[in-house]
DNA sequence: ATATGATTCGAATCTTAAGTCGAAATTTAA
DNA sequence: TTAAATTTCGACTTAAGATTCGAATCATAT
């Protein structure tokens, strides 16, 4: 016998905790400022131990966001196969994203300002990112285009959406979670159906 | 005799030589990925009067920081302090903001950008910031309440606004100084005025 | 002209943290 | 039971890069 199927499942539980303790590192400290020695200790492990695991400390990295990335997309995929009217399927998109958020705060958080201080490309969650943005952009050109939406340009829509959801905020400074509140304001104030509204 | 005159203010020259070098390195490698080495080369001195005029690479980045945004405040006072409407003092500040942004483009993202990437707080910078932050938060919050702008947590417009404004100002290659009727369309875009629209 | 102080710099040192090693402990399977 | 495979880990090595040293150059004032 080689490797047993519960062997395979505990090898991926024990990753799985040195990510979840090498993002809180690396939250605290910066992806520069987090050691390994420091990940080792909050994931309650040997140095050596996370070698064994992961080739390197930017593997580490990489296994967080392509993981956190991975299941947001595919929380994402069920709810923009069913065909519905962009603006329903708009909503829906934005609402399951919150749901995200609300699960893993500090992982969502993480994933979507990340991005903003790496340089190095060839990265594997590039892609879910690439392809969430465009779904995103998609519905709102629809949308617009269908009259779902106000007369609102679909490229400024999309940067006010970029300010909500990636922390790009003016100061760079306060980046404070998205909440289900800032969603539901999001729609309702923000985005009022015109059909309804007169 | 002690220092003259002149010679304070070619030291000062020099210290924004090194500033600028700094900078370029800065933004091309990343805060971390700069080195000593390289900034010197880039500002045209040897790595060890770098040290001659800064304790250290920490206080060189402080020194950009602190200079970009104490020009920015400087720039903004005398804008604010003229009692105009929350909307028109508003749009102003963002007007001049672009402005400063144009006239520098690269220190400015910089500046914004940058804080993100910073852990250690006790950074005298970071006054001009928040002062910044509030003045802004407050225009948005008088202008909300006196009906100048739509009934939007401003909270919220202010994360949107983010979005856009920085968008506006540093995507795209535009030359054109950002011009009022770029703020207000901007404002008009996103959020139909609430007296305009019913 | 020369002493004092300002400025410059490459080489040497010091520090930090990533990554490796090899031995030990534990688990598995016959 | 026991040997092979898997997992664990602290100590060591090493590379990069920040900071310091000390001597050389340059400016200025008497």
């Amino acid at each position: 016998m080689s490797i047993s199927n519960r062997q395979l499942e505990e090898r991926k539980m024990r990753q799985d905790r040195i990510l979840l303790g090498a993002l809180d590192v690396f939250k605290d400290k910066g992806l520069d400022g987090a050691t390994m020695d420091e990940i080792a200790n909050s994931s309650g492990f040997g140095k050596a131990t996370l070698y064994y695991y992961f080739k390197s400390k930017e593997e580490v990295l990489s296994a967080i966001l392509e993981d956190g990335w991975r299941n947001i997309w595919e929380s994402l995929e069920p709810v923009i196969a069913e065909q519905d009217s962009p603006r329903k399927t708009f909503v829906n998109v934005l609402i399951k994203i919150a749901e995200n958020a609300q699960n893993r705060p500090g992982l969502f958080e993480f994933l979507f300002n990340v991005p903003k201080a790496i340089k190095l490309d060839k990265q594997p969650w590039k892609d879910y990112q690439h392809r969430l943005y465009a779904v995103i952009q998609g519905l709102l050109e629809d949308g617009v285009k269908k009259g779902e939406f106000p007369q609102v340009d679909p490229q400024l829509m999309f940067k006010a959406l970029g300010g909500l959801f990636m922390g790009l905020v003016f100061m760079g400074d306060r980046k404070e979670p998205v909440t289900d509140k800032d969603v539901e304001s999001l729609l309702n104030e923000l985005i009022t159906d015109p059909k309804i509204n007169n």
